[in-house]
DNA sequence: AGAGAATTTGAACCGTGGTTCAAAGCGCGA
DNA sequence: TCGCGCTTTGAACCACGGTTCAAATTCTCT
């Protein structure tokens, strides 16, 4: 109960030892991101930084907090953001979200440190759990804000804005899992084209849309599928890691 | 080298022996998105069942293809929404479009028996992780091909239908994170709304935009965020599971 | 009832991976 | 150069969880 302030101490105090947090941090991070989170180790983490995998515990108590560390990264990023375009002088709200949608790409996608996004969230303890949920509910909650704001100036059609919150946030995360450095497209220029997708949506002109006369979901309700899926095809036991691509 | 044809025949012959995997199926399926993957072991989805973790090696080989198929149940069904739409007589590509958006939020959010989505795909091993990406090329291939002939018929407005169908499924596969089953909306409903929202955009009337003036991106150069998330806070070492909300 | 197959059990095996720790290195001021 | 903390190491610890297996139980058909 008393070691606390003491046994603390002795960690990490140098000069360098922060710069020295971030590179561990930017590394696990990346790995993170790469090969997922389960199949990273201490281990790999280390050796991608030349290290020893104890020694990585002379920086960070767990692997719980390189994780928790990434995630606030990421969100204090994101919040950064919200509450820029927030405190520029007059921008209509969908000006301000178009420059959220392509920020938050760009950040997710290519910021060099902590790139992990709200993804596994429910990975890390209750108590550091917290703590990022409510952040995150934040930056919800000032997108949804922004969205009632422009329905309230009758830029944005008249929304359910927490489901359109939802929808966007759902597109921008998802970026994460297709998204490639090296691709046709740029983080900044993919938010750009995301932006005016979500805010002008894919129709065209005058909206000639009849309700779908069709049954919706009808197809949807054949659960009964036959022998679709045998279990008794091949099964290659065993078999494991491999690189992953997106 | 020659077990598998003998050793393998003595497992789950029986009658009730389909309908058994079937169960183990859907209780693996709920467990592993309620707790996720990696949280949940084979002694949990057995007891679930109230069955011993052993057992379910009677019926199933291992844990990788327990979610191999999973991936694949909720796959067939999306792919049959897919083909399901295109038999149908002469429907508007937005219609169809609708319908698809429509089916896929239900199918990941209501479907009883595999509803865990493409999510985790670089869990499954090489050799089943090739055939999953396979039928999942081909989903995605649909989505596109109907965003072209929306385009082409001059229904949509000219996009990178690429990009249109990654943002769509980004949209549509994070309802897995967030939606709940007794929530004030069906995933039905979901999937109507998320429909109108992304085929008609947010914006309202004749799109006044102009190019937003300020800078984009500027505020997520802000790396260097001086001592935001201090590294020394206090740090409660050692804490595990609880319950995960969404 | 009884034989043989289908199913289930429970305990043990075992690799993996997060974590700890005492014993070195290393750097720098005195 | 000596000493003293900051760092790093490497090996070992340990629990967790997927998996195996031989024995026990239940089911079914005759």
């Amino acid at each position: 109960m008393v070691q606390s302030a003491t046994a603390r101490r002795l960690e990490a105090s140098g000069p360098g030892a922060e710069k020295r947090r971030r590179e561990i941090l930017g590394a696990a991070s990346r790995l993170f991101r790469a090969r997922g989170l389960h199949a990273t180790g201490m281990r790999e983490i280390a050796a991608a930084l030349g290290m020893t995998a104890g020694n990585l515990y002379y920086y960070f108590p767990s692997k719980q907090d390189l994780l928790a560390y990434c995630q606030e990264e990421t969100l204090g990023q994101l919040l950064d953001l919200a509450r820029g375009g927030a405190s520029g002088p007059r921008r209509t709200p969908d000006q301000r979200l178009r420059d959220l949608i392509e920020g938050h790409v760009t950040v997710l996608n290519e910021a060099t440190p902590g790139s992990l996004a709200h993804l596994e969230v429910n990975e890390v303890a209750a108590a550091r759990r917290a703590s990022l949920l409510a952040r995150r509910r934040s930056y919800e909650t000032a997108i949804r804000r922004l969205i009632d704001a422009g329905v309230a100036a009758g830029t944005f059609r008249p929304v359910d804005s927490r489901l359109a919150t939802l929808a966007l946030l759902g597109a921008l995360n998802w970026t994460v899992k297709w998204f490639q450095p090296d691709g046709r497209k740029s983080a900044t220029e993919v938010g750009r084209e995301f932006a005016d997708l979500l805010l002008r949506g894919l129709l065209s002109g005058a909206p000639k849309h009849a309700r779908a006369a069709g049954s919706p979901a009808a197809a949807a309700k054949r659960h009964e599928r036959p022998g679709a899926t045998s279990f008794n095809g091949s099964l290659s036991k065993r078999e494991r890691g491999g690189s992953n691509g997106a």
